[in-house]
DNA sequence: CCTTTCACATACCGCTGGTATGCGAGTAAG
DNA sequence: CTTACTCGCATACCAGCGGTATGTGAAAGG
């Protein structure tokens, strides 16, 4: 049985977690003071801390959770496609639309490396969203789709060229531009079939 | 004539963005305070209030002087090419090898945009090494090399790749990482020719 | 019913970025 | 040379931040 201990404890973390997502989304992590969470949340200081042992854990989990989404929509929409080079191209143009939403942008994209360094932010990555663009460049190379070739660095340079590519969509995107982007990424990932 | 007035200011200016250069490369901004940078250049925070506006402006004027420096290195580089398809492939290469160097990492491409913003990071980077992307990809389309396109996206999904590369190499270079990071690159390149 | 646990509140601290003010060595005019 | 003024910088100080130590009351366990 769910007792009401374990559930308080639930809310209130999952309070932490929406109002701290809400503020580091909207105005970047250093600008969200501990204060302006807890009275978001309706809690205070002491409950943050029984939560999370710092400022920088607290936004490890919330980029965890936004990692974990993006990844999510990825999956679903490629594995709709039954034809594995067909769900790269549809994974890489999901991507690059979630990955537009502002949210996604600051947290994932903007403060993540910053905040928790560069390394760290690629572990969670790669246990997202990352992970699925590799397994799937990695079957497609297995499949003979793909030219032979080291996956890493293939991978790095297709994510962080999206990453980027998200990052201008959002600032300062005409109506043409989403489509020439991904026009522009179809175009090199054609170029990495046999 | 050079007045010994205005020798000192630039002394001191000097000083102060040579060690928060150098601080901020190593600890990264957060990690930094102005104690830290002001005791290391040998004045105190009243010098550097007059010559900055704020800790960020302080950045900035950093950010601004590695981009220059790796914009000259790229174009150096690129210049000693004749032929222009040459010069963007030299140019990428030379700005992936340029980029691995950590303290152009931690500034340039991790802290730069969470300190200044993307919007803000970005036109430092098209007044910087940005720029000699963009107007050799532009030459080449207008030359018929590449496939006419909108250049704008091209550029940012070339730039993005290549920083998010530089990352992965400096964190976890094998031996032949750097060389089959540019063997990928290369790759793509050739994949947007006509 | 009593004890223990535990989720959270309260009160407090060192330190940070930032500001207001003081000061003394240049600089320019007479 | 003197005087008035400028200005580059030092000193002293502040609000607010992330973080910690301790208190407390209600649920869990026997």
């Amino acid at each position: 049985m769910p007792s009401t201990r374990a559930e308080q404890r639930a809310q209130t973390r999952r309070a932490l977690m929406a109002e701290s997502r809400r503020l580091f989304a909207t105005e970047g992590y250093a600008a969200v003071g501990l204060s302006e969470i807890v009275s978001a949340a309706g809690v205070t200081k002491g409950a943050l801390y029984h939560h999370f042992a710092s400022k920088a854990e607290l936004f490890e989990a919330v980029l965890a959770e936004v990692q974990q989404e993006v990844a999510d929509r990825v999956a679903t929409a490629a594995d709709r496609q039954s034809d594995p080079w067909e769900q790269l191209t549809t994974g890489c143009r999901t991507f690059l639309a979630a990955s537009t939403a502002p949210e996604i942008q600051r947290i994932m994209l903007i403060d993540g490396p910053a905040v928790l360094g560069w390394s760290r932010w690629r572990e969670l990555d790669e246990a997202g969203s990352g992970r699925h663009l590799e397994e799937s460049l990695s079957a497609l190379i297995a499949a003979g789709v793909i030219t032979p070739q080291p996956v890493a660095p293939l991978t790095r340079l297709l994510s962080g060229a999206m990453n980027e590519a998200a990052l201008w969509l959002a600032d300062s995107s005409g109506p043409d531009d989403l489509a020439a982007t991904q026009a522009a990424l179809s175009r090199m990932l054609a170029a990495l079939r046999t």
